[in-house]
DNA sequence: GTATAATATGACCGCCAGTCAGTAAGTGAC
DNA sequence: GTCACTTACTGACTGGCGGTCATATTATAC
């Protein structure tokens, strides 16, 4: 009975459809200017069928975030592994690169990530694609911190909690990231983001080298 | 005719009527969940009547976070003003704790900043009422950059670009605060906010240092 | 070919931001 | 006091949208 695995193929793939058509519309009017009806129409389907397959609208949302942050995820273990040899300041300049990389040429998927945290997304999914959002967002992290982890034992950083300094590090990246998507805030500030965005790196790493260098 | 004076007068409590209940009302249920009807009922007032007041729910809560502003712009001040003899890096950490110290008092306020860059309440308020909360926001900023500048001529920090520096401290912190807001993430990292915060202001300060010290 | 299960549909519901025709209250003139 | 007029307020109504569910359609099994 092999009819079972193509009914779950073909399963798999209108989920997919419908995923495709939600990042189209999403991505073009914005999720609160597009309705779940555009959606439905783009993925030439039902608005009840969309409900077949997704809790709700924030839910499908949630899953193109989960896209995003695959994405994001693969950018950022190729720079890890690409550069072993590098030092390790030289290897969280390369990582806040790629994010900063990510940032411009994902708007959307970045967008999406930095709404993450911040009031109804948390409450209108479903708490395991909740944590599983939080799970992956964590595996970057992750990356920073062995970096730093690295850099520590070669005796290029000095600071006793490695976590910390990449959830410090990290925050920062957000903070300039949001700050500066903004551009009446650049104007005000007249600053653009990439300059800025090295300055702050420039700053932060100054912070985490022995006092030494 | 004094009775204009008192028109204006009394449609300016009205006014403040309405934000009041408003007020009470979104940070009570969160902006979503309350309706422009729960604020009318509370203000003891028709919807219509709101909207003689009021653009529309978002300017409402614009509004609301001017408020917020003028209250962080006043604590923000006062520490600013109250500490000219010390030295600049002290006096950063205690901008830096007034602003931890708001945001931690007033959640709610805390929450509309950093809400305010992000996605409708950009496009649904008016472009003047935007601008408003921007410099406002700025003229925060304005205390953390001259702080800086008195640093670099008291030759405390070695920067050459305050405003920079200003900006990128500022992001930081509104990083760590943004990133640790979310209760999921903290038990993920396993550290409080006050912990990473120290550790994040320290790192950012030891990296705007002069060498020599 | 028929019974059964799996999918899909779209009319419909409830909710809510925002509107507007209508009402009430206040004001000034005489 | 009352009339004409302005200002302030009201709440029933509208349009739009997320989400549901009784019904229809299609596929499968025997």
């Amino acid at each position: 009975m092999a009819t079972n695995e193509r009914r779950a193929r073909e399963k798999a793939r209108r989920r997919q459809e419908i995923l495709q058509a939600a990042r189209e519309v999403f991505f073009e009017r914005g999720f609160h200017q597009a309705t779940v009806d555009d959606v439905a129409f783009r993925a030439e389907v039902s608005k009840g069928t969309i409900y077949l397959y997704f809790e709700s609208k924030e839910s499908i949302l949630a899953h193109l975030l989960l896209e995003g942050l695959a994405l994001l995820l693969a950018q950022l273990n190729e720079a890890y592994a690409a550069h072993q040899s590098l030092s390790a300041e030289e290897r969280l300049w390369r990582l806040a690169r790629t994010y900063l990389d990510f940032s411009q040429t994902h708007p959307n998927y970045f967008r999406l990530m930095m709404a993450f945290d911040r009031g109804r997304f948390r409450e209108q999914i479903s708490a395991e694609l909740y944590e599983q959002i939080l799970q992956q967002s964590i595996r970057a992290l992750d990356l920073v911190t062995q970096t730093v982890r690295q850099g520590i034992q070669a005796g290029e950083f000095a600071c006793d909690d490695p976590k910390m300094s990449a959830g410090a590090l990290w925050a920062t990246l957000n903070g300039v990231l949001v700050l500066m998507a903004n551009p009446l805030r650049r104007q005000m500030l007249s600053v653009e983001l990439e300059p800025m965005f090295e300055a702050t790196m420039a700053l932060v790493l100054r912070g985490l080298r022995r006092a030494a260098n």
